[in-house]
DNA sequence: TTGCTTTATGAACATTTGTTCATATTGAAA
DNA sequence: TTTCAATATGAACAAATGTTCATAAAGCAA
């Protein structure tokens, strides 16, 4: 009943299962979860309740599988195609990989509904909590670290505490990220957040960094 | 009807008042403003949901008193007592008040509940996200903004982008006073982002002093 | 105590909301 | 076209929720 029912393309179900959750996932972010009821879902799709009944259990299941979502989402999987070898031989590219990435991230829609639905559960669903936590938190910033240390005995970058280090350069990426996502909410300008995300990586960069010239030239 | 009717000390009216007040702040905190009811607020009081009705007109009433409440809060008044000059002049010691006023702040019960508070209806309610930006996000990096700039011209630290550099500041110890929130919730140990708190300061003073050896010695 | 204002109670209400279900409609395979 | 499963509709229900109000209790000044 739950499962993939056409063989190649989408069936007409699921393709109506996909536009519940892009629905309710607009509306749960800017309403809030609770706020949001069955017939705002239905009714911004033009169709009447019960109709999503036969898609969803309850309104509890389209929450749990938009949460679901969330770790398959772009942002928890920051480092997924680099090798840790080249990545940390590459510095400051790295990092302006990542924060070039946070940047474009503030920016799609879809990335921004989600960032909203977690920060609005994440304090009173702990499940939302614990994705946060385990895969947009620990394992982004335990990886960098990583590429920091190997930095640090590539002597590119001055020794000092890695775990610290990737906390420092994630914060601000976080930060700047919700205030993006604030000043939109309003419809705002957002260019002078913009340009925070290049100052960010360029003040870190300029914070770590060994300078070459008086040991090698 | 509103006002304070007792001449000196607390009347039981306004007890009482308080007494909803803290009750709902805790309760929206915890489970957010629309999942929280009227007799969740009264039960957890040990009296009738109507009882509530004669101190506040309506629920929306309750919260938009705690929202006001945000405006005098602690964690909006970084510098208060601060004399410009003689905040500048202190340097290091200045950003290290601050660093330890975020960490105390975030393990102080009103101050956190107030975060929770607004971190939960920042996103859905325009009001709350003004006071975010006005009280809490504007007005503090300007002030820090000056103060360096101030710095910069003692050349206490290096010539840069003051608005930047106050963000860099800010911007951890914001996420860090969430990662406390968080944790706290799942009664987790707070242990190792407490030691972030003091390591931000001094990482990023580090990253923005002049180094007086070679110029004065 | 008496009298009066403030506060609490119990019961009730109109809405809102999530959910169900019998029935109608649709879409595609035969 | 016929047939059958998948999906939509309309109506309804029960529970939850914000709110009101007449009445009772409590606090306090005289």
């Amino acid at each position: 009943m739950d499962g993939d029912k056409g063989t190649s393309a989408l069936s007409k179900g699921s393709k109506t299962k996909a536009k519940i959750l892009k629905t309710a996932l607009k509306l749960f972010s800017t309403k809030g979860y609770k706020a949001t009821t069955v017939r705002d879902i239905a009714g911004a799709m033009g169709v009447k309740q019960s109709a999503l009944y036969n898609h969803f259990k309850n309104k509890d299941e389209i929450l749990e599988t938009l949460i679901g979502d969330l770790t398959s989402s772009a942002i928890v999987h920051l480092f997924d195609d680099k090798d840790p070898q080249e990545a940390a031989r590459s510095g400051k590219a790295l990092l302006a990989g990542i924060g070039t990435k946070f940047k474009l991230l503030s920016f799609d829609g879809q990335n921004e509904a989600l960032f909203k639905l977690l920060m609005q559960e994440m304090f009173r669903n702990e499940r939302v909590r614990e994705i946060y936590n385990e895969h947009f938190y620990q394992e982004n910033v335990k990886k960098l670290s990583t590429y920091l240390f190997m930095m640090m005995q590539e002597e590119l970058i001055r020794s000092s505490d890695p775990l610290m280090l990737a906390n420092e350069f994630f914060a601000p990426l976080f930060f700047y990220q919700m205030q993006v996502s604030l000043l939109k909410q309003d419809k705002k300008s957002t260019s002078s957040v913009v340009s925070l995300f290049e100052k960010h990586v360029e003040f870190f960069w300029e914070s770590i960094r060994i300078e070459k010239k008086e040991s090698l030239f």
